[in-house]
DNA sequence: AGAACAGTTCCATTAAATGGAACTTTGTTT
DNA sequence: AAACAAAGTTCCATTTAATGGAACTGTTCT
């Protein structure tokens, strides 16, 4: 989240170059305070936003005054607020609606059967990607924990099987833009060491994260691509290492390939070539 | 917009008294625009949008442009928009930091192995309640289907039985605020009768769905309320009629209550008495 | 009780949203 | 392939609504 979080732009901006800086106006601001509620702990309190955000009180005030109307926020009984149902609501449409969630739903549910193991669907977006959906064999844990959730790309498996995919230049850029936090022993831990690996993912076709992002979990993936409409996204089997082999995630490299392609040809057909 | 006190009166409006319109300036314009395209089968192109909003072409092109990047939107490379993973991204932080959710969620899980039913949980938002968790039995269908889905409180189980901890003006005012629409036979068609529905479940505690918003769907539902941090929720066991007896139904009553009421008690604990 | 702090309201100022029209691109028709 | 129509984009003078400082009210602590 700190990647992505934007300090808030007082109006007095002197020289707007500043890339990194979006500039849309009212939404933005309202959408960094969304981002401090959604980042805090514990609901945060009006003098903690305040802390975060340099807007002035009174304008402050209003904002969060909006979000909640909006039900966008909600204004706890202490003054304190948290993120908002009309989210949850938007979010489930937005998840129910996905052409591409649709399209790989069923071949995701039978590389699940096929491996028993734990599949995912995540998109690229920015420097994260975002898992769009999760099949789990042993129904052990709650499902969707994961559903939603942004990762960094350049310590998961479906995150660098999707940069793969990127022309140069583009995944320049994202390398670029990275901060490499060292989440295990085994995090990439620079641009060169990414830029290296993803060369070999392009030769194989897959990707590895053997425990990049958390410790005792690795998992093969591999890339879906559709360059008319812009996405790069993956596919991958996880679990974990004291059950699956190396070896294992190997042996089911070709699988994974595979699955990935039918999907990307599924895409072609269903949604028609373009461009 | 209702009982819930909370909406700061805004800038000095000249005596608009229409409580239908929320003044909520650009935030609320947004945000209409995010409706659209949300309601929409098919992801909406420019001209189709622009037909629902009453902008001018100009504001809503920019309305646009800065819901896109801000990731509220996404540009799909044939100039139609659908809702983007930001919503997504929140949503799942919200859905995992809910307090109430969590606290539930082990007393549903309880209630699900028990009744070996499906076992929803919904807040109430307005005239409507939104699915909040639900857990199933046989895990045949998608989890998180329902997750985040809206539906009217009048015909549903959670719904009535959360509307019946309301107090009677807020009860009457939501009710007031309602459009009977008759999805099945069963379906109350008039704020009278669910007044009447209403007085019943305070008496018994428990509500019922008789098939009144999908048919050959039915379930028991027990309410859940707090006061102190204006929360009216319901919990509730569901499944086919063809399946599952009235007189089944009515068994499980009981364990719905219990169920309800502990977790209640389990809010006041572990939140802390308040007010 | 008084002090310190947290949250709310007000309103002149000013930045930002507006919307009409001109412009460019995309697609359709002949 | 040219001409036309429709869709999408940009521009900028005008208008609107967000801003932010300060004053005010409510809450909490000593």
């Amino acid at each position: 989240m700190s990647s992505t979080a934007k300090t808030i732009a007082r109006r007095t901006s002197p020289d707007k170059a500043d890339p990194s800086v979006r500039d849309t106006g009212t939404l933005g601001k309202a959408m960094a305070v969304l981002e401090i509620v959604a980042s805090s702990e514990q609901p945060p309190r009006f003098t903690d936003i305040l802390g975060q955000s340099n807007q002035p009180r009174g304008t402050l005030h209003r904002q969060l005054s909006n979000l909640v109307e909006e039900g966008l926020l909600i204004a706890r009984p202490d003054q304190s607020y948290e993120l908002g149902l009309k989210l949850l609501t938007f979010a489930s449409r937005s998840w129910a609606g996905s052409e591409f969630r649709t399209i790989a739903e069923p071949h995701l549910k039978d590389l699940q059967s096929e491996t028993g193991e734990t599949v995912h669907l995540a998109v690229l977006r920015d420097v994260q990607v975002i898992y769009l959906d999760k099949f789990e064999g042993s129904q052990g844990l709650r499902l969707h924990s994961q559903i939603g959730n942004a990762s960094p790309a350049y310590c998961t498996g479906v995150g660098k099987a999707a940069l793969s995919q990127l022309d140069a230049k583009s995944l320049s850029e994202r390398i670029t833009a990275m901060k490499f936090q060292q989440f295990t022993e085994h995090t990439l831990r620079s641009a060169k060491a990414l830029h290296a690996e993803i060369a070999d993912i392009r030769k194989d076709g897959v990707a590895y994260d053997r425990e990049e992002h958390e410790p005792g979990i690795h998992c093969v993936a591999a890339p879906i691509h559709s360059a008319s409409r812009a996405l790069y996204a993956g596919i991958s089997i996880t679990g974990p290492s004291f059950r699956i082999s190396r070896a294992q995630l190997e042996n089911w490299a070709d699988l994974v390939r595979e699955t990935a392609d039918v999907i990307m040809k599924d895409l072609e057909t269903r949604l028609g070539p373009r461009a």
